[in-house]
DNA sequence: GCCACCTACGCAAACGGTTTCGTGTTAATA
DNA sequence: TATTAACACGAAACCGTTTGCGTAGGTGGC
C-alpha cells in the first residue's frame, strides 16, 4: 500500500524546502527552471495531487455544498438535485446530500452538522416539519454566520436568503382555466394537509380560477391526503361519494391512484373524467391513460439554485463585506399534455 | 454577521493558551475546576463548535463517505442511496454524492477528486462505460492507496473489494422457472446489451431455467435494448413479430413499456401473456396491472454497503498493518407478486 | 528549610498546504 | 573594486485543532 505523498515527502526526497516545492508545483516564476523541472517530473512520477483538506483549511473553503431535501426516494427532488450536482460538478464544487426525511430534527442536526466547516454554502428544501412547526432558527444562525443559502421548491418567507420556485398558483390557475374552458364544471382538488406551502399556492390557484369563472366552490370536491402515507378508503369514498368532471393533484402519485380508482368506477378518462397532476415524473409518463402534468422542471430549478449558490459563494470570497441582496428567482412550469384531459386549446 | 469562533478567539478572550480552551473543552483532568468551567460557560455562550476541516487534517480521517454512482433519477439507485444515508448518519458520516452519468470519464474524476483527502471510503456501482471498456484502473489505485471500497450492483471480479448484490442468476432463473410452471411456453427476455453485468446475471439465470425445462431456446424471444433510450419502434416490432406467452424483463421501465405495446396489439395480461420486471419501483406499483416484479432491497443493500464501508474503515483508523480480507454479501432478491402474471404456486 | 510531588497550565510540534518576507549568491554596473 | 539588482531559494507564519511534555507555583513531609 503506497503512501499518499506529500510535499514534504518531495521535498525530503529532492532535497528542496517545502516551499519550494509547492511554488515549483504551481510552476511560480520565482523557482529556477532546472529545479521546476526536476520537481515536477518527480511529483508527476509519483502522482502527486494536494490534500483537499488541507487546502481547505488554508482557504477557509471547501468546495463541497450542502444540500439537504425530505426525501431522495421522490422524483422531483432527484431532478432538483442532478441539476445541482452537474451545475456543481462544472464549476469544480461537490455536493454532499442530507436527507431530512421530513423531520425538523433531523434537519436541524444535518444543518449544523455541515454548518462548521464542512460546507460553503446550503441549497434545501423545507422538511414537511420544519414548515408545520414554523421555526426556521436554524436556518437564520446558518445565514447570520455568514454561510449563503439557497432554499428551493419548499420555501419560507421568514428567512432572507435566496430561493428558487415555480409559479404554483399560476400553474394550477391556468391549469383549471384550461379545464373550465374544456367544458368541466365540478372540478375536484386532491391535495395534502395545507402546511406546505406548495400545495397551499396550488390550492389557491385553484379557487381563484373557479371565482374568476363564476363557479361555486365546493368543499366536498377537496380532498386533503396525508402526505405519503397510503389511504386508499379516503380516496375511494371520495370518489364514490362526489361526482366530478375533472381532478387536480397536487402530485403525480395522488393522481394515478385516483386514475385507478376511478377507472374502477367505471368513469372513462378523460371523457367522463380528467386528471391532471403536478410533477412531470416517470409516472406521468407511463401511466395508463398518460397522465397530463405540471412539469416542475427540477433540473433547472436544480442549476439555477446551484448557480446562485455558487455565485454568492464566490463573490463573498472576493470582496470582504457588501450589502446583501436576495433573490426569488421563478420558474415557469408547463403543462405536459397526455392522454387523460381532452385536448386543450 | 457574527464570524464563526475559534479557539484562538475564546483563548485570547479569557486569557488562557489555546490548548487550556482544548483541554477544558474536552472536560480533561489537567484543567482546573475553575477554569474549566470558565471556559465551558463562554464557550456555550458564544455557541462554540470546533471546525470539521481542522479536526480532520488532524485526525486523518473525515467522516465523509464518497458515493459515485451512474444515475441518480433511478428508483433503484436513489433506495441503495436512502439506505446509505441513513447508516452513515447514524454513525456519524455524511455522504458526498457524485454522477457519472454512465460515463467512464466522468467516473475517473470524480474518483480523483474525492480521492485526494475529501473522503474515507467509497460506495460504487459502475457506469455503464466502465463495464464495457472493462478498465479499472482508478478503483486499483484508489484501494492500493488504502481506501476502502465497497462495489454493489454493478461490480466486477477485477477488483479487490467489498462487494455488495443481489442473486441475479438465481432471482432470474426462479421466476422463469414460475412461469414454467405455471404452463407458459414461450418465454421472452428483454434485456439490455450485456456488458451490463446483473443483465448478464439475470440473462443466465434465464437461459439455465430454459435449458432445465427442455424448452428450446429462441434467440428470436430474446430482445436487447438500448439502456436509457427511447426505442419503441424496437419493442413493437419485437411483439408484432413473435409470438410469447410471458415476458422476463430487466427493469420496470422495459417492462411497462412492453406491457403497454401487448396491450394495444389486443393480449390480456396476464392470460395471453405474463409479464415479470426486475427492479420493484414506483412504476412497478402503479402500473396498469400491477407488475410483478424482483424487489432487490436496494435499501438493505445500501445500508449493508455502508455497513461494510465504516467497519473497514473504523478498523483500518484502529490498528496499523492487517492482511486484508475482502468480501461479497449476496441479498436475496425477492418476488413480488402482482396482477401482471398468473398467481404462482 | 529542603526536597519531592502535585496541580494547573503553557509551549510547541504536528496535520499538509500557501504565501510573505527575507537572504545568500551571482553577475552586472559604476 | 564596491554597489546593487536579479535570481533562486528557505524560514516562518498561518489556517484550527490536538496532545505530549515541560514547568511554575504551591503543598506537604521530614
Amino acid at each position: 500500500m503506497k503512501q499518499k505523498i506529500t510535499l514534504k515527502h518531495i521535498a525530503r526526497e529532492l532535497d528542496v524546502s517545502i516551499s519550494t516545492v509547492s511554488k515549483a508545483l504551481k510552476n511560480s516564476e520565482e523557482i529556477g527552471r532546472d529545479t521546476k523541472d526536476k520537481i515536477q517530473a518527480f511529483a508527476r512520477l509519483y502522482n502527486y495531487k494536494p490534500n483537499n483538506i488541507a487546502i481547505s483549511l488554508k482557504n477557509k473553503r471547501t468546495r463541497n455544498i450542502g444540500v439537504i431535501i425530505p426525501d431522495i426516494v421522490h422524483h422531483f427532488f432527484t431532478t432538483v438535485f442532478r441539476g445541482i450536482e452537474q451545475f456543481a460538478n462544472t464549476k469544480g464544487y461537490n455536493v454532499i446530500v442530507c436527507v431530512s426525511d421530513e423531520s425538523f430534527d433531523k434537519e436541524v442536526i444535518n444543518m449544523e452538522m455541515l454548518a462548521n466547516g464542512s460546507i460553503d454554502g446550503f441549497i434545501m428544501a423545507l422538511a414537511g416539519e420544519t414548515q408545520l412547526k414554523k421555526d426556521f432558527n436554524h436556518l437564520k444562525e446558518v445565514t447570520e454566520q455568514g454561510i449563503p443559502l439557497v432554499l428551493f421548491d419548499r420555501v419560507t418567507d421568514e428567512v432572507r436568503c435566496d430561493k428558487v420556485i415555480i409559479n404554483d398558483e399560476a400553474a394550477a390557475h391556468q391549469v383549471v382555466k384550461k379545464l373550465i374552458k374544456a367544458g368541466r364544471k365540478r372540478i375536484a382538488l386532491v391535495t395534502t394537509e395545507d402546511y406546505l406551502n406548495v400545495s397551499a399556492n396550488r390550492a389557491e390557484g385553484y379557487y381563484r380560477a373557479l371565482k374568476e369563472h363564476n363557479l361555486p366552490i365546493d368543499e366536498k370536491l377537496v380532498l386533503e391526503l396525508p402526505y405519503q402515507q397510503e389511504s386508499e378508503t379516503l380516496s375511494k369514498k371520495f370518489f364514490e361519494d362526489n361526482k366530478m368532471d375533472a381532478v387536480l393533484c397536487v402530485n403525480e402519485i395522488f393522481a394515478v391512484k385516483c386514475m385507478g380508482i376511478a377507472q374502477k368506477l367505471g368513469y372513462r378518462i378523460p371523457e367522463d373524467i380528467a386528471f391532471v397532476g403536478f410533477t412531470d415524473g416517470i409516472l406521468s409518463h407511463f401511466a395508463n391513460p398518460g397522465l397530463t402534468s405540471v412539469d416542475q422542471h427540477g433540473q433547472i430549478m436544480g442549476e439555477t439554485a446551484a448557480q446562485m449558490l455558487i455565485e454568492k459563494i464566490e463573490r463573498d470570497h472576493e470582496n470582504e463585506v457588501e450589502e446583501e441582496i436576495f433573490e426569488t428567482k421563478i420558474i415557469a412550469a408547463t403543462l405536459i399534455e397526455r392522454a387523460s384531459t381532452p385536448k386543450f386549446l
